[in-house]
DNA sequence: CTCGTTTTGTTCTCCCGTTCACAAACTCCT
DNA sequence: AGGAGTTTGTGAACGGGAGAACAAAACGAG
């Protein structure tokens, strides 16, 4: 089932990937403290992991280690880096500025990581005057020239909810592939789109969830 | 193992539990379209998930279905807004009131699902004649006041990294134990507190990976 | 050169979550 | 009343990830 890429083909598994930009960040904060070498434990204690998933995850990647000594923090740092995809710079789209959208765009982790919003786009008329974070909000319906332009292909979707869908089958109209949606709404893509949605209010009642428990029945909290 | 707690011990996987309020808003969609009946294959695809992922995660919380008919939605609506603790109401804090905070403090959505941001607070006193959502911006010195006068036990950090830990100490300190936490830092709590993290950067991250492997084998991706 | 120490990379086992498949149960029609 | 058609609830198989444990490899001391 797996043999339809012979070679390149480091299937990494999901977990993994999602864990790979946490290890990113832990380098980066050991290489501004002046680390230059660290173990897999020193380096699963800064990202909040056990040490083993560490090393099982990092020998997906290939054996950038040393044994006996540890890892290099900036050739691990550049490994990961490549292998994510964050030494090229990704142009990203953001459509709806309003109060999220505002603080999606002044946000500077996007672009110390590889990111560069090119534009923001609102369908509200009345916004198109504005500056936020040094670009003009333009119209929506320039959305098609301006993945065009930039070969973008991640687009962030910020609108309210009722928008999300309309806007969605838009931009993968138009061309982008991947979607990072905050609206509160299930997005139907075709296959080849990867869709990652971001719920303020989901994570919220998941807390509300155990928060009763804990009210309900203390102690029984810490098991797992 | 599982004999600590008698009863009322349904403990529900920690996969379920996410997904609940995915289900509640799944169903509050429907009640606001006219339907009063529905069957699991409906709420599946409303919801975007397996219709027997999705009737599984219900009966662990009991048998609120009727055979050969379906869900009542408005009763299934109750049931699952009680079993999450969404049926009372949950005062808030917010902690860092700049971009991100300031979008938080205006979403609608936390009111609407049980949420009431009860203050919101900044260490910068320039912040502190400003009124965002009908709220003072007031000094974090006080927290410990706030949280004793509304019975507070969630706290939403959204400061920048460095302050985040000392933030997350002090709320844990004042008696919050449900955190979720939008600083890109690692918070260490003790036992019994829970910590829920939100990093835009690294969704992005993950989307641009898939998107790298996109480029290089394309087709490879529809695989899983 | 050899031995002990350290740390990685990997194997193995266990557990959680997903999915399939089917029996139980309810409604409706004749 | 009885049978056909639906839909839930659940038992069982399956796959993937987490963690423990260990062998392989590098370094340093003597």
């Amino acid at each position: 089932m797996t043999a339809r890429t012979p070679d390149s083909a480091r299937d990494i598994p999901e977990a993994t990937v999602a864990r790979l930009p946490v290890y990113l960040r832990a380098l980066t904060g050991l290489a501004e403290d002046g680390t230059t070498t660290c173990s897999s434990e020193e380096l699963a204690a800064t990202a909040g992991v056990n040490s083993a998933k560490l090393r099982k995850d990092l020998s997906y990647l290939g054996s950038y280690g040393t044994r006996g000594v540890g890892y290099d923090v900036e050739y691990l740092r550049y490994q990961i880096a490549r292998e994510i995809g964050v030494t090229q710079d990704w142009p990203v789209v953001i459509v709806g500025i309003g109060n999220l959208g505002h603080a999606l765009a002044n946000y500077s982790g996007f672009r110390s990581r590889g990111f560069r919003v090119v534009a923001l786009l609102d369908a509200d008329p009345s916004r198109h005057d504005e500056v936020v974070a040094g670009l003009d909000v333009r119209s929506f319906e320039d959305l098609e020239s301006i993945v065009a332009e930039h070969d973008v292909s991640i687009g962030v979707i910020a609108t309210p909810a009722v928008a999300a869908h309309a806007v969605a089958e838009r931009m993968v109209a138009a061309g982008i592939t991947s979607i990072l949606n905050f609206a509160p709404t299930v997005l139907s893509v075709p296959d080849g789109v990867d869709v990652r949605k971001v719920d303020l209010s989901i994570e919220l009642q998941i807390l509300a969830y155990h928060e009763q428990r804990k009210a309900v029945s203390p102690g029984s909290e810490d098991v797992s």
